[in-house]
RNA sequence: GCCUUGGUGGUGGAAUGGUAGACACGCAGGACUUAAAAUCCUGUGGCAGCAAUGCCGUAAGGGUUCAAGUCCCUUCCGAGGUACCA
């Protein structure tokens, strides 16, 4: 009998199921090990292969560690409030809760296929009251606390008040806003990127190119008051714990390039006949003798008292012009430098100079001051602004061309700059700033480049901020009053005034009297500390107890994809740190080892189609022949007459379709129309007697080929089924098909994976079709996890081999034949040698290869005719992480009666790995030249005088003496000539 | 532009500085079969040759080394991220 893997698969799943096989507990005799995958949203679309890609590897890992002997937390929920399912419910009416719920059984029942060892007794959702309570909590927390940078750490507010003068004089508002300037969790004035289409605030990292992620609306910049995130005070330590985490490089790299930390100094400038100063931060102090202007932003707000009365216009022309230029066409062109010249003058508070202050929309509001010191000389910004405006350039820095570009390299000797002259760039960076701080100017100042968060949403389906206002002060709500449920509304728009659409909720007051928030949180907020919540998922209590957080800790390892990498993964490290800080848990990061997954691309097929007119030659009189020919055959045929001539246009009917290879060659030019049509005409003759009989042809300058998207899940190998094409769509059910070497066979193109391109390929199939072990070890034999691949099916033909080879290993004629043998020295050196591979393949997260090893290792074990128990049994331990439910079933047949993962993980022995000789490499300069096989035991200079004695050493001499002869035991001999 | 990655047969991909192309797909030939499927066997980087064998080959060019796909330098190309951050 041969293995039947539907059979075998849909028993062990329901019985894994119903043991609960997979249920973790807190177990300190073990140690623990926590397997997290990066949760989904669940989209409408349900899942394709390229998202279980990450989840098989994390599970293979997950089983690896339990049979290990590490108690595993492996836990999988959902993300499942967010921006689709609220715009479906506006389009729909539907109540996004409805649709999510919907979205995520979907979800469910196609991850329950592909076998995954998830606890789901501990499945959160996000937007489940239960959960959310506890995110709000924590909001409640970060409201309730401050940084306190003598500490270095979030403290409760409580710890701030003593440190403000006459606290208790100040009336009930006052204290408030005064509180409100410390708080981690706090309403603001920020700008925002609003976005009118989506009636919404977006995040930075939410708006690309000026429009939205999602929809790609348009986004513009607007003042607001909103619920923000102080992450900007973590930002140092946020820093600076990246080194103390084993993620990717390209991760850390991207959060360290978000943080933007930035050494430098401020500086104040004094006005030309003025009260007024103007602070700049700048990076580049040493550069100060080389400032020949100011820049200052559109927005900044001394704009209007620097600007001279001959200047009045022009600025304020300017203002208007840069106001309506859009996020997108600022982004669009920015090699278009702008600028307007203020009137005023700044002066140089060394060299007394008078410096000219500018505008220019180069210079962001959001950052450092709003204004910088322009020196052109080395900085490419300012030395694109003075090119333009024609203003001074002066070199202080020695290297570069300054006819061509701005020297920017902090390496140099400095020029021009009194007291700096003949310094190191770093020597007068540390002088200059002693004589700016000596001369009360300024200071040496770390400025980053991570904004504070903007957390409140316009949005429906998002937690609500636990707030109510009393007297036009927000309070937040009890901690015992929580959940702070999300209202019904009547529609999950906006409000005709432009409030949120919570603003709709009828009678949706605390103690019926206090008016809620109505902004709701960001889609990041419950995937804050979601990994937390895993831990002790039930709890009413807290959101998580301290047993279990002490136990779990954090994540040992994380898999996901990098677009995560300044969003998610840097909220997750600072709430990570808040409660840390706070004392909730024990812990400051949230995952000692991150790695991405790459994308799975779609591999879309092409079918080609022959398209073309028929024309009639023949005169009119022929007309009603010719007319009758072509409505017998063409039943959709246009018939006009122009000059007596009959036409007929025929539009795709019959469908005839071209197998790739003529395409190719009709798009290089090696086939042209004629040949085309003549091909067609070959294979259909009915043409040639048409055009014999009645002088129908086909009209050279329609004819073309047009290449269409056919569904991926009907071809194999690139080549079509031709019977579920014709059933595909009805229009194809009578489709032609010129063939090559009687195949069809498609063109392909890698693109992205999506449902108008029909390259989407559902897990689901695979697994009808092969089996999830297939899908699973296909899925890891592709190529390493962190490479971004196109999907193709091609190689899956091989895995099911595989799995049906293990199976006859075990099974000889379909018959149950393991043997109780001793094993063979050559048997339990193959399994001891894949013992090994799969162990270092595992810990290095090399899946690829460890499928490669098991297919080693069946193929020899096949060729030894290896059925001893003392090697197959270890065999399916070591092969179930990655296939688990055929070594489940062999070892139920091994007539085991507890699950295989209750097991223990061979242990490789090396005894069996020892070679007692090698066939060493002879090479000449490098080049191998012959095989010559010694004892290991043989000493280094036998070796060399036996080689050097053999008659094909000599061949490759030519008579020449070696220069030096290298032995390297065990490895190769390589002789120098 | 910058950052991060990659670039190896027809294809997916292997290779602690030590026999480049493991494993798999595909392809070709063969066995079994009335036939097909399945299965099994053999071959398969390129060029030349009946063959033995020789030459060439890891994006391109240099370098280090007895020895380089691997280390260093320069250049080119692809993918992902990012964007006027003073």
């Amino acid at each position: 009998m041969e293995y039947n893997f539907k059979e075998v698969e849909a028993k062990w799943r329901a019985k894994w199921a119903s043991d609960k096989t997979y249920k973790s507990e807190i177990n300190s005799d073990k140690p623990k090990c926590y397997v997290l995958d990066m949760f989904p949203y669940p989209s409408g679309a349900g899942l394709h292969v390229g998202h279980p890609l990450g989840y098989i590897a994390s599970d293979i890992y997950a089983r690896y560690k339990r049979l290990k002997g590490f108690n595993v937390l492996h836990p999988m929920g959902y993300d499942s409030f967010g921006l689709p399912a609220e715009q479906y419910a506006i389009q729909t009416g539907q109540h996004p809760a409805l649709t999510t719920e919907q979205n995520i059984n979907r979800y469910r029942e196609q991850l329950d296929k592909i076998g995954f060892s998830f606890d789901w007794d501990r499945e959160v959702r996000t937007s489940d009251p239960s959960y959310y309570k506890w995110t709000q909590w924590i909001f409640i927390q970060l409201f309730n606390s401050w940084y306190n940078p003598e500490t270095n750490k979030a403290e409760s507010i409580e710890t701030l008040i003593p440190k403000i003068k006459n606290f208790d004089q100040l009336s009930e508002k006052e204290q408030s806003d005064i509180l409100m300037e410390y708080r981690l969790a706090y309403l603001g004035e920020a700008f925002v990127n609003w976005c009118p289409a989506l009636g919404t605030v977006l995040a930075n990292d939410e708006v690309k190119d000026g429009v939205s992620e999602r929809g790609g609306h348009p986004v513009e910049r607007k003042m607001m008051k909103q619920w923000s995130m102080r992450i900007s005070n973590y930002a140092q330590r946020l820093l600076d714990d990246l080194e103390g985490i084993d993620w990717t490089e390209s991760i850390k790299e991207s959060q360290r390039y978000w943080i933007g930390r930035s050494e430098g100094s401020s500086l104040r400038f004094e006005v030309q006949n003025s009260e007024l100063k103007l602070e700049v931060f700048t990076t580049r102090p040493d550069t100060i003798f080389g400032v020949s202007f100011m820049v200052i932003a559109p927005e900044h707000e001394l704009v209007e008292q620097l600007t001279s009365a001959d200047q009045k216009q022009a600025v304020e022309d300017y203002l208007e012009k840069t106001k309506n230029r859009s996020e997108r066409e600022r982004m669009a062109d920015v090699k278009n430098v702008t600028g307007v010249f203020t009137g005023a003058y700044a002066i140089h508070p060394f060299s007394g100079k008078q410096i000219p202050v500018w505008i220019g929309d180069y210079v962001l509001a959001g950052y450092g001051t709003g204004a910088v010191m322009a020196v052109a000389g080395h900085d490419s910004r300012d030395y694109a602004f003075a090119k333009q405006f024609n203003l001074p350039i002066i070199p202080v820095v020695e290297g570069g061309d300054l006819e061509k570009e701005a020297y920017e390299a902090k390496a140099g000797k400095i020029i021009n700059s009194d007291f700096l002259d003949g310094l190191e760039v770093k020597d007068a960076m540390k002088k200059v700033i002693a004589k700016i701080e000596e001369l009360g100017l300024g200071k040496g100042k770390i400025n980053y480049r991570l904004r504070d968060a903007v957390f409140g949403r316009q949005r429906y389906w998002g937690e609500p901020i636990p707030v109510f206002y009393k007297d036009g002060i927000p309070q937040v709500l009890p901690e015992n009053e929580l959940p702070l449920v999300l209202p019904e509304v009547d529609k999950f728009l906006p409000t005709e005034d432009g409030e949120p659409p919570l603003a709709r909720a009828k009678d949706w007051k605390y103690k019926g009297e206090f008016e809620y928030e109505t902004t709701t949180m960001p889609g990041w907020a419950g995937s804050s500390w979601y990994f937390l919540r895993y831990m002790d998922p039930k709890n009413d209590s807290a959101f998580v107890s301290k047993e279990a957080v002490d136990y779990w800790q954090n994540v040992d390892l994380y898999i996901g994809g990098s677009e995560h990498a300044t969003g998610h993964l840097l909220y997750v490290r600072f709430w990570t740190k808040f409660l840390n800080d706070r004392g909730f848990i024990p812990v400051n990061e949230p995952a000692k080892k991150l790695i991405n997954q790459g994308m799975i691309q779609g591999r879309s097929n092409f079918v080609y189609r022959f398209d073309f007119h028929g024309k009639v030659l023949f005169q009119s009189t022929f007309e009603e022949n010719s007319e009758g020919m072509a409505r017998e055959s063409f039943e959709d045929a246009k018939v006009e007459v122009e000059s007596d001539v009959l036409y007929y246009f025929v539009d795709n009917s019959p469908n005839i379709f071209l197998s790739h290879n003529y395409y190719a060659e009709f798009i290089n030019g090696k086939l042209s129309k004629e040949d085309i049509c003549n091909l067609v005409k070959i294979k259909f003759p009915f043409f040639n007697d048409y055009t014999e009989r009645y002088g129908v042809d086909f009209e050279l300058s329609s004819i073309k080929l047009t290449a269409l998207h056919v569904d991926v899940n009907i071809v194999e190998n690139d080549v079509l089924d031709l019977d579920a094409f014709k059933n595909w769509r009805e229009e194809y059910k009578n489709a032609e098909f010129i063939l090559e070497d009687g195949k069809y066979i498609c063109g392909n193109e890698v693109e992205k994976m999506s449902k108008s391109k029909w390259n989407v390929v559902s897990p689901d199939l695979i697994v009808e079709k092969s089996g999830a072990d297939v899908l699973r070890l296909y899925e890891m034999f592709l190529g390493p996890l962190e490479l971004s691949k196109p999907w193709n099916t091609n190689g899956i033909s091989g895995v099911s081999n595989f799995i049906r080879k293990l199976w006859r290993l075990y099974n000889q004629d379909g018959v149950w034949s393991v043997s109780e043998e001793k094993a063979e020295k050559k048997e339990l050196k193959s399994l001891h040698k894949t013992i090994k591979k799969i162990v270092e393949d595992i810990e290095r997260f090399s899946f690829n290869t460890s499928v490669s090893n098991f297919m080693i290792c069946v193929n020899e074990l096949t060729e030894l005719k290896c059925n001893k128990r003392e090697v197959l049994e270890p065999l399916a331990i070591i092969i179930s992480p990655y296939a688990p439910h055929i070594a489940e079933e062999l070892w139920l047949k091994l007539g085991h009666k507890d699950s295989i993962f209750t097991a223990t993980f061979p242990v490789c022995n090396e005894s069996y790995l020892v070679e007692s000789s090698f066939n060493y490499p002879i090479s000449f300069n490098g080049k191998t030249r012959f095989m010559r096989e010694f004892d290991l035991s043989v000493p280094k200079e036998e070796v060399e005088k036996e080689v050097m004695a053999m008659e094909q050493t000599q061949k490759y001499l030519e008579g020449k003496t070696p220069k030096k002869v290298i032995v390297v035991p065990g490895k190769i001999v390589n002789i120098v000539l």
